[in-house]
DNA sequence: GTTAGGG
DNA sequence: CCCTAAC
């Protein structure tokens, strides 16, 4: 087994993630803010209390009744998680397939948080107690006009944001405010209307568990359970958001040539399963590894985890991840949500493929970001895609060293689309989503290009690369790339930062639980080393020679000649990291071929003819060289034995 | 650790 | 680009 080298973080099956813990000065950041929510808490809580006393006699029932409206509305109500966590069914798709984008308030919660404490604690042993507390996460507080609601909300999303598992499950598409609401309706509910607040589970017990979060956590752990799938449409705005709404409104409802913008309902459909981070990771992971060819691998999970050490002391340099098993298609779930998400959506796809999500990836307050030293996640309700950002920064640098940037539009690759002259818009429509479903179910993976040229080295830093804060970033790009179904996608896009797919990352990174006795069952099962190495190890990304390269290696090989790789490798690709003795030798096998085969033949970037002229004369000369060599050799190697023949057959003579 | 060659 | 065998 193949196994590079990793960090485990963690204990009893429970990975950390790949993000190195904030540095104390991060965490002592934490402190100060939870000393803070205390401070203000009480007066939330007063005035929580108060208000939710008059809301619950203006809406005496809606309390009680709550269980009963989340099935019968498109709300996402505790009813829907719970039975979510007994089915396996996505809230998301509840709430979307009904309601409209305007007006829906939504009632948030697990109304029964017996009954989630048991879900989670039954599936996450671990998960509550763990990790919450290692990683920053921000959410952004609200600036609500309304003053009592964004007070309670900003307490409460101040002492939520250590209990990150829950926040990094929750996906972008919505208000950051709700999952301060998914958070806080574990003790209490959220109203339709949003608005409302009642007091129902809100006991004096709950209450004070805001004091710690930590407490607060394991209090509620449902909260943390990667599998809750809180998913809540964006679309419902139970409360005004002065600050992140304006982006919310920008995005819109336009359609351009080939660039479309999915408007508000972008926000859900921009965000595909491969932003989406394995919410459930944990038990659905293992249950579609057993049924799947991946299963082989499942207890190979802990592999996920990242391969190196920071890369900045104490620093948030981000790993991705390295093993396929990393990766978990949920397709055919995921088609079915976004069909459904879809539904009554505008979607407008233009023919060649396009498609366009707005996100803005940094939120110019530097309030929402939770963790000053830099590991920072946001989730907002901009786009569709569940982006976040994550700034990494080395203690050396300010905080105003994060690059801001913002992604206008991804644009999906290249869709065929097949339908009858006679099908209906309707079903156009339909095919056209079953066709980015297909792309976005089988997974994508995110691109980074700035000046036009892919950045392939993930390892670099922002700054390394040229992307800093002082840097124009015009030319900074970004890409959606399917994955190829066989391929490990990494999880996480390889780029630290910026990249919707972080989300994925920190709740991986959260969440990579692996129940002991899942973990168990499958160990026993006898896997193929073979199988089992080449379904864990990342392939490297494929980085094609360019023509200079292969001049360059053209021009070592035809001094050393072939056979010395090694040679070849120190002389003309010393500083190429990235390129093994192997890649050239490679390399000059295939440059071998391709010159001997007719030009249409070829692919990718064209040779010139003259370097492959010079490669088929260098090999020839070589060839014959080695042959040359080779037969010397041999005949040394003749000279030699018949020497000790004779001689030895001298000494016997003598000896005779 | 290098090299060669098949995949 | 990966893997393995041979050295």
């Amino acid at each position: 087994m193949v196994v590079k080298k990793r960090q485990y973080y963690g204990f009893n099956g429970f990975h950390m993630p790949p993000v190195p813990r904030a540095p104390r000065s991060a965490r002592r950041g934490l402190s100060l803010n939870k000393k803070k929510v205390e401070d203000s808490q009480l007066c939330a809580f007063d005035l929580l209390a108060s208000l939710a006393g008059k809301l619950l006699q203006e809406s005496e029932s809606s309390a009680s009744s709550n269980a009963s409206e989340a099935n019968d509305q498109p709300i996402i109500g505790g009813g829907g998680v719970k039975c979510e966590q007994a089915e396996e069914r996505p809230l998301k798709a509840e709430c979307l397939d009904h309601g409209s984008c305007g007006e829906s308030a939504f009632v948030t919660g697990f109304t029964s948080p017996n009954s989630d404490q048991k879900c989670l604690l039954n599936a996450f042993p671990h998960a509550e107690s763990c990790s919450i507390l290692e990683r920053s996460s921000m959410i952004s507080n609200s600036n609500s006009s309304e003053k009592v609601g964004a007070d309670l909300k900003t307490v409460i999303c101040k002492s939520k944001s250590v209990c990150e598992n829950f926040t990094g499950k929750v996906e972008g598409s919505f208000d950051s405010r709700v999952s301060c609401d998914g958070y806080v309706d574990n003790g209490f509910r959220r109203q339709q209307g949003g608005d409302g607040l009642d007091t129902g589970g809100l006991t004096a017990e709950n209450a004070c568990s805001l004091k710690d979060p930590m407490e607060m956590c394991m209090k509620f752990p449902a909260l943390i359970k990667p599998d809750n799938d809180v998913e809540l449409p964006s679309r419902r705005e139970p409360v005004p958001n002065a600050s992140i709404p304006r982006r919310r409104n920008d995005t819109k409802l336009g359609v351009r040539d080939d660039d479309l913008n999915f408007s508000r309902c972008k926000k859900l459909l921009t965000k595909p399963k491969a932003f989406r981070p394995p919410q459930r990771i944990g038990d659905r992971r293992i249950r579609k590894l057993l049924t799947s060819k991946y299963w082989k691998v499942a207890p190979k999970l802990k592999e996920c985890e990242l391969s190196k050490p920071a890369f900045f002391e104490g620093g948030m340099k981000p790993h991705y991840r390295k093993r396929k098993l990393c990766y978990s298609r949920e397709r055919y779930q995921h088609d079915t949500f976004y069909k459904r998400k879809c539904t009554d959506r505008s979607v407008v796809m233009t023919s060649d493929g396009g498609f366009s999500s707005e996100s803005v990836c940094n939120s110019p307050d530097k309030s929402l970001t939770g963790d000053k030293n830099g590991t920072a996640v946001m989730l907002h309700g901009a786009n569709g895609v569940s982006s976040s950002v994550i700034g990494h920064q080395s203690p050396f640098h300010s905080k105003d060293s994060h690059v801001k940037l913002s992604i206008k539009s991804f644009r999906v690759p290249e869709l065929f689309i097949e339908i009858p002259e006679t099908a209906t818009v309707g079903s156009l429509k339909r095919t056209v989503l079953e066709a980015v479903s297909a792309v976005l179910g089988s997974g994508l993976r995110v691109g980074v290009l700035l000046h036009g040229m892919k950045v392939r080295d993930d390892n670099r830093t922002l700054l390394q690369t040229g992307m800093t804060s002082k840097e124009n970033l015009d030319t900074l790009g970004f890409s959606l790339e399917p994955i190829p179904v066989q391929a490990p996608p990494p999880l996480c896009t390889e780029d630290p930062a910026l990249l919707p797919c972080d989300t994925s990352q920190l709740i991986s990174r959260a969440l990579v639980a692996v129940p002991p006795i899942n973990a168990e069952a499958l160990a026993m099962v006898p896997l193929n080393p073979k199988s089992k190495r080449s379904e864990l190890v990342q392939r490297r990304t494929r980085r094609p020679f360019s023509v200079s390269e292969v001049e360059a290696l053209v021009h070592a090989v035809e001094e050393v000649g072939t056979g010395r790789w090694r040679d070849v490798k120190l002389r003309s690709f010393e500083d190429a990291d990235h390129r093994t003795y192997v890649d050239l030798k490679d390399k000059w096998k295939t440059l071998v071929h391709t010159a001997r085969i007719a030009p249409q033949q070829r692919r990718g970037e064209p040779v010139p003819q003259e370097l492959l002229d010079r490669v088929l004369a260098a090999h020839a000369y070589w060839s014959q060289h080695q042959a040359k060599q080779h037969s010397k050799n041999q005949a040394a190697i003749l000279k030699i034995t018949v020497a000790h023949a004779v001689r030895n057959g001298v000494e016997d003579n003598h000896s005779i």
